[in-house]
DNA sequence: TCGATATAATTGTGATCACAAATTTTCTAA
DNA sequence: TTAGAAAATTTGTGATCACAATTATATCGA
């Protein structure tokens, strides 16, 4: 295996469940090892490699990068090399403006479908990202988060967004995460409150507001983050 | 290979080009065929037949359909068995309240970066809609339609919405092309006018509305077709 | 004739192989 | 020592196979 992808050495895989199937448990682990930032930017990923590391044939690996490429985690090359993209300061700002679009639209369709049952468990839900931030666990933390608005958003039976906003949050996965090992303090305003106070109150406007704030308040305290601009890759315009 | 697959005698494979290698080539053919409405709601696709109807090896049918799974454009039954899923009213409004936030997004963002020879470029590919629609030919009008749109959103060089946007029309495309061969005459506000108005004065107020509005009118036309609301699956709430 | 069961066939997934393309390593000449 | 060419190795794609799961067909009994 070439040297250039031992950074892979920290992909820890989901534990195996049968009844998921080979396919499902590498797709799995693959995104989560993405979306936490263990996969470096820019080195390429291979099948064969990736296969001996996870002790699997190349088959399942194969879809499973066929999949993250198709959903944006992962882009694949000219040479045909697969491998996690660099963050460039336009996409990243491009990826946020649509997250922002896209997930207070999803929230407010949602909205008429909110009973007092799914309030409650919002409410635990927004407790778990509490106890992750009281350990200082970024990345429990984050994922704790996108179940919050996951849930929320598919709260609406007929929902189509979610597989969109999916894709956005795996886009930036990487470079958030890493931005948020940055951070030395988390010190957030509970938007998560608000929200919930706008679902109680049926309150599209509210909603709308605290899931932007929120996102926002993310984006700013990722920004805030001192030398995080050095981090973007140098942008090349489309050819 | 079963009987229950033969619509698809009426697919229609692209040229084959060498250089597009047997993968790309199945995709495109098969997403053609799909968004031209020639694959049957609700009935099962299988590989091999496929493979056997488009003379390649399941290997390229197999990765092709998955990812038209992973774009929407097919899903995946519980007995593992992949189908053009039938569309249902809500699921139906949602995708067309999600493309009017998407692309009134994506045509803003791409505002700043349209200069004359891509307005030119824009009222060339306006008059290939109106030239197909003149020959009453809806499927390539609606494709024309496509294109148009994605060099419009494709302006801005660091948009990110544009695999989303194609994922919302991969999705609608099969019942959209059935509804618009229910029509008997295409009468049509030029909304790509004011849009191209819109962007000489570089006013994305008035592109937005523009856009929104050929969305719109777009789904008017559908919803103005006779019984077609008969032709919605009957809609069963997520479990 | 109908329903249940058994058998046969089909199907998607995972494994493995072959090959062209891409990359890396080795060799040679200046 | 460096650059270029040749050779070796690796890589993704397409082909094919095996197997468990699913579906279709045949058989049997009431």
């Amino acid at each position: 295996m070439n040297a250039k992808t031992t950074p892979l050495l920290s992909l820890t895989p989901l534990e195996k469940t049968p009844a998921q199937g080979v396919n499902l448990w590498v797709y799995h682990s693959l995104r989560r090892a993405l979306m936490c930032g263990q996969i470096e930017p820019g080195l390429p990923l291979t099948i064969r490699g990736l296969a001996e590391l996870m002790h699997v044939s190349p088959m399942p690996v194969r879809e499973a990068l066929h999949r993250l490429t198709c959903e944006g985690a992962v882009e694949v090359r000219d040479n045909r090399r697969v491998m996690v993209p660099q963050m460039t300061a336009a996409r990243f700002k491009e990826l946020y403006e649509l997250r922002i679009v896209l997930e207070t639209h999803a929230a407010e369709s949602a909205l008429p479908y909110c009973r007092p049952e799914h309030i409650t468990e919002l409410e635990r839900l927004d407790a778990l990202i509490d106890l992750a931030y009281q350990h200082s666990d970024t990345g429990e933390g984050s994922l704790a988060n996108q179940e919050f608005h996951r849930y929320l958003y598919q709260r609406n039976p007929f929902q189509v967004a979610v597989p969109l906003i999916e894709s956005i949050w795996l886009q930036l996965g990487p470079f958030v995460r890493f931005a948020k090992s940055k951070l030395t303090q988390h010190y957030r305003i509970d938007r998560h409150k608000e929200a919930l106070q706008a679902l109680r109150q049926q309150n599209a406007f509210a909603l709308r507001r605290a899931i932007e704030a929120d996102i926002r308040d993310g984006l700013a305290s990722i920004q805030a983050v001192e030398g995080i601009h050095e981090h973007f890759k140098e942008q090349a315009l489309s050819a």
